[in-house]
RNA sequence: GGAGAGGUGGCAGAGCGGUCGAAUGCGGCGGUCUUGAAAACCGCAGAGGGUGCAAGCCUUCCCUGGGUUCGAAUCCCAGCCUCUCCGCCA
């Protein structure tokens, strides 16, 4: 935490500004700053104490072994010395406790900075840096060429929602889920069932086979320190779940448990980069988006994911970003399906990223954009807060690592997606290739 | 859930309430020796914070949090975790 006051009081301006950039409120920059400099008064006087009765009491020792009385007069004068120097430790201490609470709450609060490039703004200043594949349209001639070549005339059919479709197919049981569960907790049955494992199987098979990363299954809730480690807490604490007889939080995703694996953890240099990736359930209670997306499966309370996570070197996190969202963009392009790729403003970044990517998938039957990742450098911060540091030399003075993470993909929406590019007029959809030696069929048609 | 044992540095493992940030072994780093390596020998080696240009000095940390004491790794209390046995159970 306190490499955190560091470049605090060595880059003051950078940080305030970084805060008011993501919308954050800047004061409490100011706030930790002051709280620091009074820290800094009280432990320098009670360390000065401390090491007046540490002589002092060390004396005693030494008298009593020269033969003094243990309670006798000449050892009962430095007992004095000893006794008010902590009486003053103890006033000193109990002020320190509550100034460093303080200041490591005020800290929390304090956003990390987006890169200097990071456009400025809200969600009209995202740009959009990659677009790949073809954006079908909704209403497309039955036979012949798509889009402008197409005869005005000419018969055509109209792509349906994934709702639709999936309802025809029998493959999701959004009422069901509802009654056992509650809105947004989708059941999936059948092919539908069948797809998520395809789906979560082969993401991590060309993550682990081809990507170079370990796989991880991680647990599914985490305790309260892990979540202040991905600074779920206290930026998103009302997002999560919360198991409070037992003190523990859902997963709102993998990120929370695999990169606190390494909480408190020394790298060797020779280890970085450490690389994961990770099936989990997701956790999301979406406080404050209802009535958004409430049909399908496009914002749901319980999803899955597979996710990736690194540990890296400083100097190789901003090489390291570009890498990992290309693997979550290999995967889409393999599947067939169009997506673009955003770099986020800085009002549209979470409290504690340097830099993210959002990749969207074009959903044709629903006409919008749906994102399926976010890949982020975190640089130092998550590292700052849950001291993860690495030796740059061997024997070396430990550094914070920089750590990044992306979904490599979140399943819904790609789901989503995979019905209304693949979907057929007759109501079947077709298997993308990957996904058929998963599935065991080419296509999805209704049973019977 | 019940009963017992235990949590010390990268690992293993000592540690009469004062001289313990902590013996010893392994591992690590540097060196001697060697053509090179191994072995042997010598030496260095924990983390955080404060202060200082720096060398350094001071301070905290022996699971966590309280307490007793002039002084706690060592004593007391609570919690967490691990192991063994019993019970229950996918």
């Amino acid at each position: 935490m306190s490499v955190g006051l560091q470049r605090l009081r060595d880059d003051a301006p950078a940080i305030r500004q970084g805060a008011i950039d993501k919308g954050e409120d800047p004061s409490i920059v100011d706030a930790a700053l002051a709280a620091d400099v009074r820290r800094r008064e009280l432990l320098a006087e009670g360390d000065r104490l401390k090491a007046e009765r540490n002589t002092a009491s060390k004396s005693i020792g030494e008298a009593i072994r020269a033969g003094a009385d243990a309670n006798g007069p000449e050892t009962a004068a430095l007992k004095a010395r000893s006794t008010e120097a902590g009486e003053r430790i103890a006033a000193i201490d109990a002020e320190l406790a509550t100034v460093e609470a303080t200041v490591d709450d005020l800290l929390l609060r304090i956003p990390n900075p987006a890169d200097l490039d990071v456009p400025i703004g809200g969600e009209e200043a995202n740009v959009t840096i990659r677009e790949w594949g073809a954006q079908l349209p909704r209403i497309q001639p039955l036979s012949g060429e798509v889009g402008a070549d197409a005869l005005p005339d000419a018969p055509s059919w109209e792509r349906r929602a994934h709702w639709d479709v999936a309802a025809g197919l029998g493959i999701f049981d959004l009422e069901r889920g509802a009654k056992i569960a509650g809105s947004g907790f989708p059941v999936y049955r059948g092919l539908g069932s069948a797809l998520q494992r395809a789906l979560i199987s082969w993401f991590l098979d060309v993550h682990t086979r081809e990507n170079g990363f370990t796989e991880i299954w991680p647990p599914a809730v985490v305790n309260a320190a892990s979540a202040r480690g991905t600074g779920q807490i206290p930026d998103k604490e009302d997002q999560m779940y919360v198991v409070g007889r037992d003190d523990l939080y859902l997963v709102p995703t993998a990120e929370v448990p695999v990169t606190n694996l390494h909480r408190d953890e020394i790298f060797e240099a020779t280890e970085l980069p450490v690389r994961y990736a990770a099936y989990s359930p997701c956790f999301r209670r979406e406080a404050g988006a209802a009535g958004k997306d409430t049909r399908g499966i496009l914002r749901v309370h319980q999803f899955d994911k597979v996710e990736m996570v690194l540990f890296e070197r400083p100097e190789a996190s901003a090489a390291a970003l570009e890498w990992m969202t290309g693997r979550a963009e290999d995967l889409l392009q393999r599947l067939g399906l169009a997506y673009r790729v955003l770099l986020m403003a800085t009002r549209e970044m979470g409290f504690t990223q340097g830099r993210k990517y959002d990749i969207e998938v074009w959903a044709p039957g629903v006409e919008r954009w749906l994102e399926v990742s976010s890949c982020s450098n975190f640089r130092d911060y998550q590292a700052r807060r849950m001291a993860v540091r690495y030796r740059p030399e061997p024997g070396g003075r430990p550094e914070l690592v920089h750590t990044l993470n992306g979904s490599g993909l979140a399943l819904p929406r790609v789901v989503a997606a995979i019905i209304e590019t693949f979907q057929n007029p007759d109501g079947s959809v077709v298997v993308p290739d990957v996904l058929q030696p998963y599935l065991g069929r080419a296509e999805l048609r209704p049973p019977g």
